[in-house]
DNA sequence: CTCCCTATAATTATCGATAATATATTGCAT
DNA sequence: ATGCAATATATTATCGATAATTATAGGGAG
């Protein structure tokens, strides 16, 4: 996450693979996660243990409580709508970069991920992959538009977005919002061969909102559901 | 940083007070900090050091590289416009959001605060009062917009952008610039006022355009005397 | 039966020591 | 004198144990 630091120490690795479980729902929203739990899980101390927690603390998918231990967050409607503003500001920041500092090899390789994307949505419909293939497209971008803070914010706001969808990705991907969100793509990569980095800025955030309207609904059902079905039995508490 | 955890454990004090000389140019960029040096500075075992280096790292003020320690990071010309990109357009979000959220009695709250940042700036020509006093309007924003994650961010962002213009804040500041500073934010309150989201937008993103500005020409001037003070004798190491 | 206080158990926070690693230094061969 | 290799040193990474703290369960009083 933070400029290539090797990921040999125990604590990053540890990190990641808490993240990937938070992200891919393996660890639930609301759960509570112990070091000792974690450190017997990975047969270390829980000293690396706990320098993992403030890694993923301080992304924001979990909340290290003193004495108590640490929880992860759960998803509301209104963080939902916040991620989504924050990435689509974020994104823009990123694409006007872009715009001005990606080389002509770069933007070559860049047109043919976006031709694998458009490719792939109409090849098979398993919905994590598009989702796969999409966001390196993005990871793509933020990694060679020279941004330093701005890209590792936006990868951790990807993340979030990420966790966020996951639930829902069979619901609002289909072949035609693929085919859409492609075509989206290839006018942002115009806007970079263009070197116009107010378009880039305005193309990368109508890339976002056509996912957000895209997910406003599933994941308000879904979120609705949720709602619903846990909170007649009462508190959770595990 | 993390929504309201208790400041008691060490390893935040340690970490706060860090992030403090760090911005105050108290430690300068590019210096490296030892654990063993830090830990013997607060009479506490390297554990919590450890901790709080981890936390300063995930701002991002620190990079700290296995088996090496910890290494402020530097001001680049690039770093600085980055840093306002994504200023303006957090910023942006968060009032964004204020325009809907922010109550009544927050917003004669906030006229009250602007006015007196008003006032401050034809009394004082300390130019570091008049930064608090700026950063306290904008602080007062964040934590009453209803923004979570957004809110940590813009806060992290805000302490890059005070840890940039520490070293140039007495130049930059001047009356008339304080004023006219006064004047958009009373043109962001009439946003809230209105409450009108986009336009709420705009401003945020007018004030900080407007401080883009003004800074732009001293740091430039001091990175230029900087990185030709330092360079001829070679590399600095410590 | 409910509420409050106390004792216990479970968990984290901190410490001190040891192992692992990278850099700097020294000696040697060229 | 210079470049390379082995060694020495300094520093971090990890571990195991102890101290501090919180939540909980149980008992007694109202």
């Amino acid at each position: 996450m933070a400029a290539e630091s090797d990921d040999r120490t125990q604590d990053r690795q540890i990190a990641d693979i808490l993240i990937e479980d938070i992200v891919e729902w393996r660890i639930l929203p609301g759960a509570w996660i112990r070091e000792r739990e974690i450190a017997e899980r990975f047969n270390v101390s829980h000293a690396p243990v706990r320098e993992a927690f403030r890694h993923v603390a301080n992304i924001g998918l979990i909340n290290v409580v003193p004495w108590r231990g640490a929880h992860v967050i759960e998803v509301h409607r209104h963080t939902v709508n916040e991620v989504f503003e924050m990435w689509k500001a974020m994104f823009g920041v990123v694409c006007r970069l872009a715009a001005t500092t990606l080389t002509e090899p770069q933007l070559a390789e860049l047109r043919i991920l976006i031709a694998e994307y458009a490719e792939l949505v109409t090849q098979t419909d398993n919905t994590f992959e598009h989702l796969a293939a999409s966001n390196r497209v993005g990871a793509f971008i933020a990694r060679h538009s020279g941004a330093g803070l701005a890209k590792d914010m936006l990868d951790r706001i990807a993340l979030f977005a990420r966790w966020q969808h996951h639930v829902i990705a069979q619901e609002y991907f289909s072949i035609e919002a693929g085919k859409e969100s492609a075509e989206l793509y290839r006018d942002l990569l115009a806007a970079f061969v263009a070197r116009d980095p107010d378009s880039a800025d305005r193309r990368a955030r109508a890339l976002l909102r056509f996912l957000q309207v895209k997910t406003a609904a599933p994941l308000e059902d879904y979120l609705r559901r949720q709602s619903e079905a846990v909170t007649p039995p009462g508190k959770v508490k595990t």
